[in-house]
DNA sequence: AGCCAGGCTACCG
DNA sequence: CGGTAGCATGGC
């Protein structure tokens, strides 16, 4: 049963590497905390964060947030009116400064018009720039949302445990975490789970680069 | 010297 | 629908 091998997959990850403390906020991790984001602006920056990191480095994105902080651009109101060339020279070190240029002017356009309250993971969807795994970092991270966040790692170790296939798509991944997981918890509880498990599976990740066989079903 | 990084869009058959 | 080139920089 697949269920189970995602049940004792987390908790050997959890016994690994401990609580990871994400989304990383001013540069930091804080595991053990789980009332962040505490401010709109808090949020603000797990979402400018989870679109730097398409396809890059979480190194190179920090880079480009500490130019970002410097320049006080981590609010929706300032980076929607900053000038396309000045925010493409901050967010260079995390590459496709073109796009994510774009990107993140729509996204503060966007956030600039909502309340506190979570959007519809459909109208994410609907913004330039912004995929499923995109859209559930932001939901799962910034909103408390339960959406669990699929990623290549996960892709990469639970296609190696045999569980799934790597042409297998988004949403039928997410789902078989879904239905393995949220039987287990309450909603506040689902919510920290989600959160770490999809933070283990990334430091294990990156722990153990591609071409090294991680399966996670093998002992070390 | 390459290969890869916490993806997504646009376009192809 | 599935498959893939292009996007850009920096780290190892």
């Amino acid at each position: 049963m697949t269920h189970r091998i995602i049940i004792e997959e987390y908790h050997k990850l959890l016994e690994l590497y401990g609580p990871q403390g994400w989304w990383p906020l001013g540069g930091e991790y804080h595991p053990g905390r789980y009332d962040l984001p505490q401010s709109a602006n808090q949020r603000f920056e797990i979402c400018v964060g989870a679109i730097l990191t398409q396809n890059t480095a979480w190194k190179s994105v920090e880079k480009a947030l500490t130019n970002l902080r410097k320049a006080e651009l981590i609010q929706p109101l300032s980076l929607q009116r900053i000038a396309d060339d000045n925010l493409k020279e901050a967010i260079r070190p995390a590459g496709y400064f073109n796009r994510k240029c774009v990107y993140l002017k729509t996204f503060a356009e966007f956030f600039v018009g909502q309340n506190d309250s979570p959007p519809n993971r459909a109208e994410l969807l609907k913004l330039r720039g912004i995929g499923p795994e995109t859209a559930d970092s932001m939901l799962l991270y910034g909103w408390q949302q339960p959406w669990f966040v699929v990623d290549t790692y996960t892709r990469r170790l639970f296609s190696s445990a045999g569980i799934i296939t790597m042409q297998d798509s988004y949403q039928q991944i997410q789902h078989r975490f879904h239905s393995a997981l949220e039987p287990l918890f309450q909603s506040k509880c689902r919510i920290r789970v989600y959160q770490e498990y999809h933070a283990l599976i990334v430091q294990h990740a990156k722990l153990h680069r591609p071409g090294v066989a991680g399966s996670l079903t093998q002992p070390h």
